[in-house]
DNA sequence: CTGAAAGCGCTTACAG
DNA sequence: CTGAAAGCGCTTACAG
């Protein structure tokens, strides 16, 4: 393997004169700036990432966790992924992908071990167990999700709030009055999930202002119990209007269980679906949607733990970033039906 | 931060006896051991990755390049990424993900700053273009996906062209003469993607002995596209009893398609599928389908290389590993209606 | 503007 | 059974 010492030899200059004229950190004769040069594309030079990291402290690379459950929508979350990886590159890091089931003793191995200079932790939960160990770590952290308490900690999520609002502000904006909100499943909520009820909650107090009837439903996340599940919501509620979907799964089933009912969109019935933009191209989903801009989020998350770990954020501030929900418009809501 | 020289104190012990102690490379007194052993719980030692990648060139981390296409279906991808980070943990290895767009320039990279102990490329093409880097890497990779020459490298993949075969053996032993296979689209040829005629020749070579009819079209990945494309090969060919899928998104936009048409599965047409398990229970696909087990083509290349890295494989012999196709019947399949 | 040297935290022959 | 020392390949004060 070739080293410095060898670029170094070629050159002739000192190892420490090769070192910094290859990072810049002291003025370098232009003489010497060449030689070094020429020596490193003859002999092919890359530092050791190993050797790097030990004398700068400093690994280049930042560790991905992600939590990866049977019963949740396991598509969605290579956006999120993709996102991270390209944002790292972009800005000089790789990535360590993290997938242990256990993520609390994986981020105290990496972070123990130095093997990265800060973290990215996927799909957080209110009450996240990962969150101790990584307030006692000594690298920073990113978070895509927003917990009960991010105090200390960046966090970065899609306002799921402002989000059940504003489904339920354009609907009713047209004339609806029933509407019909379908989350995801119970235990997801019972393990964390947060933006379940962040987003129900707020779509009940604006439904209640408005006086617009709500009803709220957990359902399954996967086939085909969704389609039983949204059938049977149909079923009880013949007058709803409208249909709000934070759910994955059920946006994906929906095409045919309103077909097979023969309501047609948004003639008979409106839909709100919250998802990626990626996730309806791939699906061919008909309904206007919150985009949950998983990419968005994934780069943004990025973007500030770069700058903790280079230091340019602010050391005593925190930011809660949670990026306003947008629908893109994919004509699936009009007025009710006159009746 | 603590080292091995803070344990080494605390022990009571010199450095070298305490790093025996903990790696178990030279005998050890009980007793020294066991100090050691106090000393490391007291303190909460981990040893730096960095040094002891420095140390012993061994990193305990492999590479897996991605290659995401925009026309690639990508919720596929997610399930060969957990593969293989899910069994690189169990045998002691994280895992970088390397998404650049530049697969060659990052793989150079990786492999001269010695960053990992090995690679896992996926997505494999014909004529890879990461293949000679590859080839003169000091580091051992394993392929998921078959290149054309895969000499000096280990390569796992579906086989293709015996699941092209089993689909058309399956409809033709049931009395099907006159089939339609509908593949990804000309481009991912194009670029390489092998696996398309590998499964497509084989099936026609197939129908040709048997004396069946069989239609190939290339077709697209995404919706609305795809749901036109095959109402266009179904008006084509009003007589075919059969659909082979060799296309993620035609299998996911064919129960729409069938429904407007009235055809019922298997009454009116029967239906093979190549898909994962996985991505048959996230869409709910109702097809009997040839598995493409991403997860255990993961876990087979990292199996594979982990063997190469520690040198218990045999270095002169390469493995390609192509496994057997297995239909998941769902019932998809039955003999054609009679005219 | 450049060089000799120390040090990052490990592991592992070499000696005893 | 254990210790002192060298070395892995870098970077960066310290000196000039």
């Amino acid at each position: 393997m070739v080293t410095i010492g060898d670029v170094a030899r070629v050159a002739g200059v000192s190892r420490s004169t090769a070192s910094y004229a290859l990072s810049g950190k002291r003025t370098i004769s232009p003489a010497v700036r060449q030689k070094v040069a020429d020596a490193v594309a003859e002999l092919g030079y890359t530092p050791n990432a190993g050797a790097r990291a030990l004398a700068t402290s400093r690994t280049n690379v930042i560790a991905l966790l992600g939590q990866f459950f049977e019963d949740e929508f396991a598509p969605a979350m290579l956006q999120y992924i993709l996102g991270v990886t390209d944002r790292a590159r972009e800005l000089g890091f790789d990535t360590l992908l993290v997938s242990d089931s256990d993520g609390v003793s994986a981020l105290r191995r990496i972070s123990d071990s130095r093997m990265a200079d800060g973290f990215v932790l996927l799909n957080v939960a209110e009450n996240d167990e990962r969150l101790a160990p990584l307030r006692s770590a000594s690298q920073p952290a990113a978070l895509v999700g927003l917990p009960g308490n991010s105090e200390g900690i960046d966090a970065f999520d899609l306002d799921f709030a402002a989000a059940g609002e504003l489904m339920v502000e354009r609907m009713h904006e047209l004339g609806h009055r029933e509407l019909i909100l379908v989350s995801q499943p119970e235990h997801v909520v019972e393990r964390g999930g947060a933006y379940v009820w962040r987003l129900a909650n707020a779509a009940a107090a604006r439904a209640a202002t408005l006086g617009v009837t709500l009803h709220h439903y957990y359902a399954a996340s996967s086939q085909p119990e969704i389609g039983k599940d949204l059938n049977a919501f149909l079923d009880a509620h013949p007058d709803a209007t409208g249909l709000l979907l934070n759910n994955e799964a059920a946006a994906a089933a929906l095409p045919n269980v309103l077909q097979a009912r023969s309501l047609a969109v948004p003639a008979d019935m409106s839909v709100i679906g919250r998802y990626s933009e990626t996730f309806a191209r791939t699906f061919s989903l008909p309904y206007s949607a919150i985009d949950s801009a998983p990419d968005l989020l994934g780069r943004r998350a990025v973007e500030h733990l770069v700058s903790r770990i280079d230091g340019t954020a602010d050391a005593d501030t925190h930011v809660v970033d949670l990026i306003a929900p947008i629908i893109d418009d994919r004509g699936s809501v009009a007025a009710p039906p006159s009746r």
